[in-house]
DNA sequence: TTTAATTTTTAGGTAACTCTAATTAAATTT
DNA sequence: AAATTTAATTAGAGTTACCTAAAAATTAAA
């Protein structure tokens, strides 16, 4: 089975969107995170439906199918597998590898893959904390919940993002709040749901309830 | 200025074959080098005519122009910085990087051309011996011959070759001839054109006319 | 529950790139 | 130089992926 580089945009958008707890995912979502017209996804929908990658029922919403699923996380770790590349090796900022690794998941080499799997030494998790689907697509994931649901002295240590914009990633980095970094929530303030949490045992920054909401910690 | 993939391939595929000493590029070459059909090359051609990076009047043959050879350097830069890249870090065969490289060529990122360059340490020539365009497009080529047409008793050293199609490669792979060899001209027959050389010293081999005239060699 | 608002899909079009078939220009032969 | 062969181009059409505008289905509100 193969995908053109749209199609496996579609899946990749799909499985994201499904990820994040929605139950089922709508044309307009689908159009807003591809930035592209509802018109036009639903146009791809009905082509995803016939390569069998989802289960479509027009107006009643999709389904991935098992086969879809394993197509997206290739992509996925493809997508990943660059983006350590590009830190890890060409000494990319992780603000900057987004766009491209957006292109270099799309080249098609199952060879290029496995071997660069193995240049980089198997990781287990991308620049942003993110797990990487091995080559039969299963992920290991760790236990995560967003810095806004933690309680107040709850320890633990950020694993990843959920908004990956280059401005978001850029706040991060200058109030020292990296993946890896290990947090403290000091307080929470009801009011507006903004936390003030402890960064690496020196630092105590004030984090509004929004930016809260796009960190993931790890506090196993 | 900026260039669809296929406007890229279609520039790389008419500075190669101008590159190969014809004094002019046919229509039909280039559709052979590409492997699509007449027609299209003429819609090509047509196409990129208007964006200037060539000189084209039809039934009178085309002409790169400046600006369109320097675009073809940048993406044959690309390409042979990937080439270098597959074979150094990931190890792969040299037969077996150019499909791959072929794709990757298309990436489009300033920044990570620059990035790879520096982690390669700015290789001056790719894994078929061919050089690498600098980031302005200058080329430092080697002064080099093909083998065919050197004398009796001279003597050199492999710096490329013409065909690289996976079958041709693996041949010289296992005779010896890869690039780098040194080699000398023990004879040459009259009747067939074929050619006797020495193999590093060490191996003295039989080569077809075909052979020789598709691996060239720096005599300096 | 009928109307209004929203979401989704279809209809019809555009752009890039490809094709086959038909035509036109150029090069060769006779 | 006229006729023929070869090369190159145009015409017309298909595919993918996108768009806008209109229609249909669903959901929410009065």
């Amino acid at each position: 089975m193969e995908l053109t580089t749209a199609e496996e945009n579609y899946l990749k958008a799909i499985y994201h969107l499904s990820e994040g707890g929605k139950k089922s995912v709508s044309t307009n979502d689908i159009a807003a995170e591809i930035k592209t017209k509802p018109a036009s996804v639903s146009d791809m929908l009905r082509k995803l439906g016939e390569k069998e990658v989802i289960l479509y029922r027009k107006y009643y919403g999709l389904q991935i199918t098992p086969l879809g699923m394993q197509l997206a996380l290739q992509t996925i770790r493809k997508h990943r597998l660059w983006e350590v590349f590009l830190v890890d090796k060409l000494h990319f900022a992780w603000d900057e590898v987004h766009e491209v690794a957006e292109q270099l998941e799309h080249i098609q080499s199952t060879l290029l893959i496995e071997r660069l799997d193995a240049y980089l030494n198997y990781p287990k998790f991308d620049p942003h904390g993110d797990p990487i689907p091995d080559a039969f697509g299963d992920v290991r994931s760790r236990p995560r919940m967003a810095l806004q649901e933690m309680a107040i002295d709850q320890a633990g240590q950020i694993v990843a993002v959920k908004d990956s914009s280059p401005a978001f990633l850029r706040y991060l980095d200058k109030v020292g709040a990296y993946i890896g970094a290990r947090i403290k929530v000091l307080d929470k303030v009801e009011f507006d749901g903004s936390v003030e949490i402890l960064v690496d045992q020196k630092k105590n920054i004030f984090m509004s309830k929004d930016v809260a909401n796009n960190i993931l910690v790890q506090t196993s």
